[in-house]
DNA sequence: GGCATTTGCGCC
DNA sequence: AGGGCGCAAATGCC
């Protein structure tokens, strides 16, 4: 059952009910002040609605803050962007039509203030966005698939839909934070916080020490011109100051230096003045972005939320009584291109839990640490160095798997888009890229221009290598916690969504979920059931396993 | 002075 | 010559 809702002029909603054949059984019009009870009582009637809405992060947080929670979802807006670059949905009228209102880049505005809902005078998109009508040409286009692309499209579709609800829950129960060990993890590393203007003590301490070791007078190391001068002036042949380049000399100087910058890393990024800004009542709030990456993954806006550094997880602390159930899918990428590719041996060292160790133990490589590099290397398509070395070997005992990607590479470099496995699509490169590359084969071409094609052509190969991997990899993780979602609603019987179970914070591959410490252990294998769920749900039967560590914690850092 | 780009580094 | 991001501060430009 879907119901497709637009908001009216008037402060009221209009509410649109579709039968199993997409044919309109009944329309209603719901005042601003019955919204929410409307959709509590909806959900309670028929829990397998569907709304269809324009933008998730225009409706959701509204419902939320009324205490309702929203089961299923269409995304237009986010579904909308699929369909239209999919090559499996290319001779759509949806693909094909000029860009209109549904075509806008970015998320709704970050406005969550309470009435934002009935606030919108404009529509975001700047025109006016029919959702009937945009359903409709959305069913059309994936009914217009072939049989096997329909079925993943359909699938990619409720993912999507379902990461924008996850999103919008995340962001509206935070991630519990405990200000004071930030700032005990600060003090520790720092010294105690500084006036405003000033460096802490200990990054004070060791920028004398640089200046003492270089024998210059005192100069701003933030200043990339002044640092690298004052290297210089002390014999030091640095081109750069980059922490990787400077570790290579040898000088007394180097170590403090590279302290300094790991401290003064952490105080602007992560120091107080975050700490006042994004960290209120306990909860980190930031807001996530599904499909804000090309690839399918979430991008975040505000307090660098998918940057979180190590060190200042010791503050992600649950609240009194519950614990976190911290997990992570166990190299995720590789197993990924192994049921891609259908790469038997590689899917045969997936087995165990460590797919690296599989690896040495079937004599592809001599260590984990050779088999890791190697398989990022083949991934993001290295060409020199130790993983470049690695790679022949590697594509002798993988050779589907390392071919997959190779074709991924050659396509790009051919100008081609690329797929994940459930259907979203790479871009096209732009038109400098296209006319350079039929420059190139011209007969005007020069040696210089045939030059800079390749090194392009080559570039957008390395993008559409990763891809297929990293696109189907976030394919994985949206169905990995669509289903847990699922069963952390079953198990919260109807509790509101933060007294019970529910997740706080998602990074590519890893989540986190906040729970009452009597029932981690249970989620602990909410968590590892759905993993397995998502592998059959995107892959079949294919043999890969997807094994995922839980654990249950007593503050975020303690996992792994 | 303000806005855009670059540099450097955090995460996966 | 290694894929995808976001962010702070410096730098470049008008």
């Amino acid at each position: 059952m879907h119901l497709v809702v637009r908001r009216l002029p008037d402060r009221r909603v209009s509410v649109s009910r579709l039968d199993d054949t997409d044919g309109l059984s009944g329309a209603e019009t719901v005042d601003a002040h019955d919204w929410a009870a409307f959709v509590a009582r909806t959900e309670r009637a028929e829990p397998s609605t569907r709304w269809v809405w324009d933008d998730t992060a225009i409706w959701y947080p509204e419902l939320l803050r009324a205490g309702v929670r929203v089961g299923r979802c269409i995304d237009l807006r986010l579904c909308h962007a699929i369909l239209r670059s999919s090559v499996a949905t290319a001779s759509s009228a949806l693909a094909t039509a000029r860009p209109g209102p549904w075509d806008v880049p970015v998320a709704a505005p970050r406005d969550t203030d309470v009435g934002a809902l009935f606030a919108l005078d404009a529509e975001p998109g700047g025109g006016e966005r029919d959702p009937l009508a945009e359903f409709a040409a959305q069913r059309a286009a994936v009914a217009g698939a072939t049989p096997d692309a329909r079925s993943r499209l359909s699938l990619l579709i409720a993912a999507e839909s379902a990461g924008a609800l996850i999103a919008a829950e995340m962001t509206f129960a935070g991630l519990p934070w405990d200000a004071e060990r930030h700032d005990a993890v600060l003090t520790e590393l720092l010294g105690p916080r500084p006036a405003p203007g000033a460096r802490p003590s200990r990054m004070q301490e060791a920028l004398a020490e640089v200046v003492t070791a270089l024998d210059v007078t005192p100069f701003s190391p933030e200043s990339p011109g002044e640092l690298l001068r004052a290297l210089q002036s002390a014999g030091i042949p640095a081109t750069s100051t980059r922490s990787w380049e400077l570790k290579q000399f040898d000088h007394p100087a180097i170590a403090p230096l590279l302290h300094y910058k790991k401290m003064a890393r952490l105080f602007t990024a992560n120091g107080w003045n975050w700490l006042d800004q994004w960290v209120e009542d306990g909860r980190f709030r930031p807001t996530y972005v599904p499909g804000g990456v090309v690839t399918g993954r979430w991008a975040s806006d505000g307090g660098g939320a998918l940057q979180l550094p190590h060190q200042v997880r010791r503050a992600v602390v649950p609240d009194d009584g519950w614990s976190f159930v911290v997990a992570d899918a166990a190299q995720l990428e590789p197993r990924i291109l192994a049921a891609l590719s259908g790469d038997a041996a590689m899917a045969a060292a997936a087995r165990g839990v460590d797919l690296y160790d599989g690896m040495v133990t079937a004599g592809a490589v001599d260590t984990r640490a050779h088999a890791k590099v190697a398989m990022l290397g083949a991934m993001y398509g290295a060409t020199t160095g130790e993983s470049g070395l690695l790679l022949p070997r590697l594509a002798r005992a993988y050779p589907r798997a390392i071919g997959f990607v190779e074709a991924a590479a050659r396509a790009g470099e051919r100008g081609e888009r690329v797929s994940t496995r459930l259907g979203r699509s790479s871009p096209v490169p732009g038109r400098g890229w296209r006319e350079l590359q039929e420059l190139a084969a011209g007969d005007a071409a020069t040696e210089a221009i045939g030059r800079r094609a390749r090194t392009e052509a080559r570039n957008w190969g390395r993008f559409t290598r990763n891809f297929v991997v990293q696109g189907s990899a976030a394919e994985w993780a949206l169905c990995w916690m669509a289903s847990l979602r699922t069963r952390l609603t079953q198990l919260a019987d109807g509790t509101p969504l933060t007294e019970s179970a529910h997740l706080v914070f998602f990074l590519h591959d890893e989540i986190v979920v906040h729970s009452p410490i009597e029932q981690a252990d249970r989620v602990a294998r909410l968590v590892t059931e759905s993993a397995a769920e998502a592998g059959r749900l995107i892959f079949g039967d294919a043999p890969v396993d997807f094994p995922v560590t839980a654990a249950v914690v007593s503050s975020y850092d303690q996992a792994k």
